[in-house]
DNA sequence: TTTCCCTTCGCCATAAATGGGGAGGGCCCA
DNA sequence: TGGGCCCTCCCCATTTATGGCGAAGGGAAA
């Protein structure tokens, strides 16, 4: 327990609200002693939350300019598991450059740390640490730190959810084995009928599984039933 | 650097490939002085793969028996963020139980702690300990070994990760952002013809990014395709 | 024991999606 | 500056999905 982290994680866990939360981070930017340290989510129905040291005109700006889709440490992140020291992203791009030029203009350091983190039903969310330095002193503080900010973002994460879950967790009612049968083949490209000869039954009875699963998951059509499905995790693709 | 744990996350770093995956865990089960160390993971194409001290009798039983739809771990993991203790899990139904004494009978122990994991496209991965004791005795270790096991976790599913992905990994040929806002469109239930509507576009100029969102997906329709571009992460829905 | 849910099947009519043509303007990168 | 990709629009014919009606046996739970 000789660590300078075991503390700090104690204190996101006793977090209670979301301000907590940003209070955290503001405490953990001065444990580090660097620039910034955000902690970034888009949950399963789009809503985004943020908190972080980062200037709130920043923050707007980047919203208005929809930098979501320009911004490589989203882009990067996205696809990976591992966390991505900002220098080793894809900065090819012309928007890309000069999106981090408005970065910097804006307060925030030219060297970042991103560690993704994946919840269910397709949550994703970064936590970011950012500091105006050098590239051996960044190696370094990366190196140092790479599992602490591990743990550190899964723990932001943990509570971040916890907010979130607390709030609209309906009853869950699941689907039934023939109906995950149907939807996980219409997942992977099956057409009704292919789907039906798959699993040996015929083509009503399928549409029978269709519709029950469309209902229980309040979507509107086959499409939508199966995203659902997925993003609700009763089906692995 | 007096953690136990930390020479070990350094022998999982240096692994050069699966099998050494599979020494690390007898490793680490021989350390922590339990029972069982389980790592296991579905990737996005539906593959399995595990490691761990778990009796192959075992693992090909679970497989025989299509224990994947049963197992209240891998229900209860899949749908949330936070590790969970096998106690709190959802034991009601006959099936669970009878599949719990079941595993026994194969050399399981009765207690169980696992960590969902998740990774880019849809992967999903368990970390799982696993022991014969009392409650108490379980209470107190997993306490204790709840951030060390975190960590245990990411590592192994970094490498995991990294063994499989150098394998395939294709060019990855984004989706332009109109075809992206399509597929949302479709993942959340608009028909086309709403879809256009929403995006002030004609349907048929919808219908060309469906299409040719389908092509880059390498989908067989348009619920395929979404189904891609979720798991993929093309779009969050 | 009754009630709910799961599984299975059929027919008909309409709405929606797909396949295959063709066409022009704009932007970015080499 | 030319090729490649992106965005936008239109028609026709065919395939596919959906909506609505009804029906029956089996199993598990209350």
């Amino acid at each position: 327990m000789a660590n300078w982290y075991d503390p700090f994680l104690q204190t996101l866990e006793d977090a209670q609200d979301l301000a907590d939360l940003q209070t955290a981070s503001e405490q953990l930017r001065d444990l580090l002693n660097i620039d910034h340290v955000v902690y970034h989510w888009v949950s399963a129905s789009g809503e985004q939350y943020g908190c972080g040291t980062y200037d709130p005109n920043w923050v707007r700006h980047y919203l208005e300019q929809d930098y979501l889709r320009v911004d490589p440490v989203i882009l990067g992140c996205y696809q990976r598991f591992h966390p991505a020291d900002w220098k080793r992203l894809d900065w090819s791009s012309k928007a890309a450059r000069a999106f981090m030029k408005d970065a910097i203009k804006h307060g925030l350091g030219n060297q970042g740390y991103s560690i993704p983190i994946r919840g269910p039903k397709g949550q994703f969310a970064l936590f970011t640490v950012n500091h105006s330095s050098d590239d051996a002193f960044w190696t370094t503080f990366t190196e140092n730190h790479r599992r602490s900010l591990i743990l550190v973002a899964y723990a932001f994460n943990q509570k971040a959810l916890e907010f979130e879950g607390s709030a609209d967790r309906g009853p869950q009612k699941g689907l039934s084995p023939r109906e995950i049968d149907a939807m996980t083949l219409l997942a992977v490209g099956y057409s009704r009928a292919q789907a039906a000869t798959a699993l040996s039954i015929s083509e009503h009875t399928l549409r029978v599984y269709i519709e029950s699963a469309r209902f229980k998951l309040g979507a509107m059509n086959t499409t939508h039933a199966v995203a659902r499905a997925m993003s609700q995790g009763f089906i692995v693709v």
